[in-house]
DNA sequence: AAGTGGTCTAGACCACGGC
DNA sequence: CCGTGGTCTAGACCACTTG
């Protein structure tokens, strides 16, 4: 660990910011896995050679970003993705009454490897022999077919993905647990479009009817891109929720 | 301030809290106005009788919640609702081509004076015989008629708004140097939706079109909901965009 | 009672901007 | 050069959880 003291810099780099960047390495390369418990802040300090102060603001920094957990008197966690942190944190379909907010069913329609298109290749930076996986599946919403969604996953990171019988409604959780893959930011792009044929008949609606398209690109802890995502739902009795701050 | 060796206390808070909103109340209640600069934190430790540790953490939660701006070697500002902010905080539809985002010119179609309904006095917490402001504007990007507006304002914190002959671009700005009101939080609601006929004549699309229908609720500082607000867009080239961290 | 994170303090030094 | 915020340290005590 570089001391406090060093060079004039213009590469100058806070401690806080290396013992950071040291304990997201240690997660993505999988010394601490999700779920599990980490030293305590003076532990960490003696390893490290800095001071408790200069982990906590780490730690803390972590937790506010949402890749550590600390309860008090208990410890700091690598965070999980349960399914209520899925569905606060990626989750922004809600029923338009502000009903119990079920967790909506998903039952899967199709899984395949394909060849990608250059589109894909690109968002995967991919090279030209490489494969991905397709997942087609229609959540249901109040016991009502809502959301068709189509999803894209390299095949070099999800190996055998595509021949499962079955998947779980919560893949994020799956991708981290089968995969060390833990899906940490993500970018939505919301269109309206009008319905194709497979969205009428998946989602049984008519002709004409218009749709709230969410198109996703999910990017993992270090930072590589690991899903891409179509949504596409009825948003009759949805919406799709934004907090801005 | 209360000292930090209270009582066992059921209702502990802690020092920096009561710090951070005895200065967000001073923001409220305008000593401090948008733009201008606070006393250094060393100057408000000794005011308020904390260490610098203190004021600092105060400060920096407040910076985090943009209520505040820091600047290192000069001090710490009231943050503004300057075009920048606004583009990035609070306007997240973009072009689909990457293209320069271009300040959205908006065009004020009309400004009157209304009764509100059922649902618009529930929002804004209304006595039944207080009016309503109701703007209609449409925006354009890259010079094509693209978002329909209709903006809806309790003429309790607007005075006379409606009377005038033409409104700026950016509303928030506006808010916040005539009527002290700074818009802080927001809540979205997408839904896609089909053209109707007023539609069709402002975004001079045919019928059976989808749009991208965005309800806002627009908070101040205090928490008070002080704008309800209804975008319908021709996501034809554009999309709304969000990012899940 | 012991151990964890959370708060508060005091002091030193660094990086940056303006005078 | 000075004053500002930014970093780092060391130590004390509080609040919470577990055994």
């Amino acid at each position: 660990m570089t001391t406090s003291t060093s060079q004039p810099s213009p590469t100058f780099k806070p401690l806080y910011k290396q013992v950071q960047e040291l304990i997201t390495e240690r997660i993505i390369e999988g010394s601490w896995k999700p779920g599990e418990i980490l030293p305590s802040e003076f532990q960490l300090a003696d390893l490290l050679g800095v001071s408790q102060g200069t982990v906590r603001k780490a730690l803390n920094a972590l937790t506010e970003d949402n890749v550590l957990f600390r309860r008090q008197g208990v410890g700091t966690f690598v965070s999980e993705h349960t399914l209520q942190k899925m569905m606060f944190h990626f989750f922004h379909f809600k029923s338009d009454n502000g009903d119990i907010p079920e967790l909506p069913y998903a039952q899967l329609l199709e899984t395949q490897l394909i060849t990608p298109d250059e589109h894909l290749r690109t968002v995967f930076d991919l090279t030209s022999d490489e494969k991905v996986i397709e997942i087609h599946r229609v959540r249901s919403i109040n016991n009502t077919a809502s959301i068709r969604e189509l999803i894209y996953l390299p095949h070099r990171y999800f190996a055998d993905l595509h021949k499962e019988e079955k998947l779980p409604h919560s893949l994020y959780h799956y991708y981290q647990q089968h995969f060390n893959i833990t899906v940490h930011k993500a970018t939505d792009r919301l269109k309206a479009v009008l319905a194709d044929d497979q969205d009428q008949s998946v989602l049984n609606i008519a002709a004409g009817q218009p749709l709230l398209e969410v198109i996703r690109t999910a990017r993992a802890l270090d930072g590589r891109t690991v899903e891409y995502r179509i949504s596409r739902a009825n948003s009759e009795d949805l919406h799709y929720l934004v907090e801005l701050n």
